[in-house]
RNA sequence: GCUCCGGUAGCUCAGCUGGAUAGAGCAUCAGAUUUCUAAUCUGAGGGUCAUAGGUUCGAGUCCUAUCCGGAGUACCA
């Protein structure tokens, strides 16, 4: 419909010779006004110097709709010109719907594109927090609607495993080691309190029991590296979460890229030394500030891997590459970026994805948290206490770019309160009706079944809700904002229920009207179901 | 100081490129079940969209200024 509408009124401007660039089609607030919307005329009455309503008539005097598509069409002040689906077109969706089953919702924009989503990234320091949980599960989101829009998706996630934080986890692993034997340590300055570490040391206490003092620090670091690695995969993996690629940013340096980076940028005249440091002429760029990208020390700070790894992304030919990472970051990406558009590198195709905070709440009180120390409840100890399916909902039914309450008691609530189960038990609900239909007798015949008979005012509110589906997807995909998805799924749930309470579904004594209202339902749960995979959430036939 | 994010109902938040009478959940109050799962549904109350200007046919949405909350502003990542 939205494309019929799109086509034939640009098709009309056109004949008309009045600009088409300005056409938007709109599905209305409130139903009496229509299936969709055009502000066409109101949006055209400055350029032409004439009133609305006028345009509006002219507009649609000469047009013919079909009439198996458009019902009919209103004009009303100031100058909306609404149009009304025909009852056909309604229902011949549904036939759409169960023959595209599983594919019901996946678009072609991306067809034959390739995409990135590089997200998590948290280097092996320790096992992931609850704020590195909704990074994950916002980049995975993503990654899947990226998917549906027909991409060809890369998940990635990027780590160092060198430099200073590193040797600082070899170190405090060290101290924890000795300590299980015995001996009285104090963990290096600003090195990592938290307890995970001791369970390490134990572990590798198990494997080499006669480390001394005097064993190499890497010993120590590679075995923590594994170790929390492996940590950090599991807790990902119960979630759902799989990347394709893990990007050591190592493989830079023995590649060269880094050097490379330095001397296109020493050609270009942006970098100078003082104090022993290299620097980045970031105020030539418009920055406030310069910055360092080399340390005195001789090793690069963040910025400079940061620079070479997104020119390899670059020259790996996404055609997308979204980057997903917390607001603390926010300070890397407008350097890297700029750094990308002084070295005459295509940027415009990256995009970031920035989030806020995560507060926890139990009880109505903030659950408090500092990094670093002892002190964090890890992304695990989340789904031990809440479960997978309520973790991947509640991290990313918000938007963003908001700061995020998570409420633990509100997520452990197994009730109608919790919004995860509305929604699955909305799709339980209909396989629950299935079983009973077959129970009765009536199969499951959507194929033969009179799809007229879908008229009533709460089965049209739940057709059209249905069909909003795909529209809803492409937003997503558009905006790189997911949370429109779960709150679309939630619409639809209230649709379904609404419906349910209305009308009675398994009458044997209208079979007729049985069988079109169990086709309504199933193209129903396909939709539900189909976005529930998109979340990565499970759709049970019980509960 | 500067940069970024937010400020919408008692609470938590939606509101797509500016569109028609600003929405949802929770909480409060009042109802619905001899019925396909009440983990559901119906109704009511609740708003100077932080504040003040501006842009225009029209602003919660765009611009400017101010106030409040958060994040960043390292030779940490």
């Amino acid at each position: 419909m939205f494309e019929y509408l799109t086509t034939q009124l640009t098709a009309r401007l056109e004949q008309l010779g009045w600009p088409t660039d300005r056409l938007q089609l709109s599905r209305p607030k409130k139903a009496e006004n229509g299936d969709w919307a055009s502000n066409i005329a109101m949006a055209l009455a400055r350029d032409l110097k004439r009133a609305p309503m006028q345009i509006a008539e002219e507009l649609m005097d000469d047009l013919i709709l079909d009439s198996g598509i458009v019902d009919k069409y209103e004009i009303l002040n100031p100058g909306f010109i609404n149009f009304f689906q025909s009852a056909d077109y309604l229902t011949a969706q549904v036939r759409n719907i169960l023959n595209e089953k599983d594919d019901f919702g996946k678009g072609d924009y991306g067809n034959g594109k390739t995409a990135q989503v590089e997200f998590v990234s948290a280097n092996p320091t320790g096992p992931l927090t609850v704020g590195h949980g909704r990074q994950t599960v916002l980049g995975d989101t993503l990654a899947n609607i990226l998917s549906w829009s027909g991409y060809e998706v890369t998940r990635e996630y990027y780590f160092n495993n060198a430099g200073r934080q590193m040797r600082l986890l070899g170190e405090s692993l060290k101290a924890r080691y000795l300590e299980l034997k015995g001996e009285s340590i104090t963990l290096p300055d600003g090195g990592y309190e938290g307890r995970y570490l001791i369970e390490v040391a134990k572990a590798l206490m198990a494997e080499q029991p006669d480390l001394t003092d005097e064993t190499e620090i890497d010993l120590f670091k590679s075995f923590a590296e594994a170790s929390i690695f492996s940590i950090i995969k599991s807790s990902l993996e119960r979630i759902n979460v799989v990347h394709d690629v893990f990007y050591n940013e190592r493989s830079l340096y023995e590649a060269g890229k880094i050097d490379e980076v330095l001397d296109i940028l020493k050609e270009k005249d942006l970098l100078y030394d003082k104090d022993g440091a290299t620097w980045f002429k970031t105020t030539e760029l418009g920055f406030e500030q310069d910055r360092v990208l080399v340390k005195s020390s001789g090793e690069p700070t963040y910025r400079l891997p940061d620079i070479a790894y997104h020119r390899e992304k670059v020259a790996r030919g996404f055609d997308l590459v979204v980057d997903v990472f917390g607001a603390d970051h926010i300070d890397a990406y407008p350097d890297v970026l700029s750094a990308l558009k002084v070295m005459g590198l295509k940027h415009e195709h990256i995009q970031v994805v920035i989030h806020q905070f995560v507060t926890l709440l139990r009880s109505g009180e903030v659950v408090k948290m500092s990094t670093r120390k002892a002190n964090f409840v890890t992304l695990d100890e989340l789904i031990d206490e809440v479960g997978a399916d309520v973790v991947r909902y509640f991290y990313i039914m918000r938007s963003a770019s908001s700061h995020l309450n998570f409420d633990l008691d509100l997520a452990k609530r197994q009730t109608e309160e919790n919004p995860v189960f509305y929604l699955q038990y909305a799709h339980a609900r209909i396989s629950s009706i299935f079983r009973r239909a077959e129970e009765r007798g009536l199969a499951s015949d959507s194929v033969n079944a009179d799809l007229d008979l879908l008229n009533e005012e709460f089965t049209v509110a739940l057709l059209n809700k249905m069909l909003e589906f795909p529209e809803v997807l492409d937003h997503c995909r558009r905006s790189l904002e997911v949370h429109h998805l779960p709150s679309y799924l939630f619409d639809l749930a209230t649709a379904l229920h609404k419906f349910y309470t209305e009308y009675k579904v398994i009458d044997l004594e209208k079979p007729e009207l049985s069988k079109a209202r169990l086709a309504l339902l199933e193209a129903v749960q396909v939709t539900l179901r189909n976005g529930l995979r998109v979340l990565d959430i499970n759709a049970p036939d019980q509960m």
